[in-house]
DNA sequence: TAGAATTACATTGTATTCAATTTAATTTAG
DNA sequence: CTAAATTAAATTGAATACAATGTAATTCTA
């Protein structure tokens, strides 16, 4: 197999994993919907409800995005009350992030929804533990390559 | 682990998709900012380079994509002289797809732009085969569910 | 065969993503 | 202590994605 044979679309990993995440949020969509929420809230509420009272800068720090995707993001989760928003007093350049007690209850019907959504699919939760995992060290690989100077 | 436990970020296969093939577009960039394409016209050319000269329709069912992301797309392509597109003669709904020369001998240069950028993350070729067949039997698996009415 | 249904593409509107720049607050150095 | 550097958010502009709708061409069907 020379360079060029191994250039199709199907020997890329990165469009596996292009189309495999937009399938995978299309198949989130209409129980999401229910609920009110996009894609990029839903994970913005898995972390905050892992780690409550964040900054901008922290929750972009777990879920891989910047200021540029979520200070828009969070400003439309604050008018649906999911969230608020506050100055940090000790240091005004921050922006605390809290959940409200919608944003807090919110929790098991989403927990419902992901449910529905993989037994939609038939995907079996145990069989996707390993690929999950492989595909975090992937990303941290990546991101710590991109990261560097 | 109840189910509340279990909705943790960590533990979601759709965030670790999610937030990997973000983080594979950030390590191309460099690579096809040189060749002034962008991802989505790299995946493209991927799927014209193994099959010239289709239609729309086609192309997005390759890609996944539908006309709302492809028709501007393709027209930007068009206007860089990657591609050509003209409508069917046979069948006027139709436009088909063509590349240009230019858009021909671009293979090899985003082949190459294409081992720099998984050799610089320290990708071995080898290691991702099975993790990028996985990933499209998962990504065929959920598009099957999605399209069923 | 004429109207209905279907198909392919284009358009519109909403919601991201991200690079680059700007602004304001804080920290660091001289 | 004060100017420079750094930091955190916000803003801006370009490029997607995608649902929903519109339009024109083709096919189906009574």
């Amino acid at each position: 197999m020379n360079r060029d044979d191994s250039l199709t679309l199907d020997n890329q990993l990165c469009f596996a994993l292009y189309a495999c995440s937009r399938e995978m949020t299309k198949l989130y969509r209409p129980f999401l919907d229910e609920l009110e929420l996009t894609y990029t809230q839903y994970v913005a509420l898995l972390a905050l409800w892992e780690q409550d009272d964040v900054t901008v800068k922290q929750l972009g720090s777990r879920l891989y995005l910047d200021s540029g995707t979520l200070t828009p993001l969070l400003k439309k989760m604050e008018q649906a009350q999911l969230i608020v928003r506050a100055r940090d007093a000790a240091d005004e350049r921050n922006v605390r992030i809290r959940l409200t007690e919608r944003g807090g209850t919110l929790k098991q019907k989403v927990c419902d929804a992901q449910q529905k959504a993989f037994s939609r699919a038939n995907i079996p939760a145990e069989e996707t533990k390993e690929l999950r995992d492989r595909l975090t060290r992937l990303l941290q690989q990546i991101h710590q390559t991109t990261t560097e100077e």
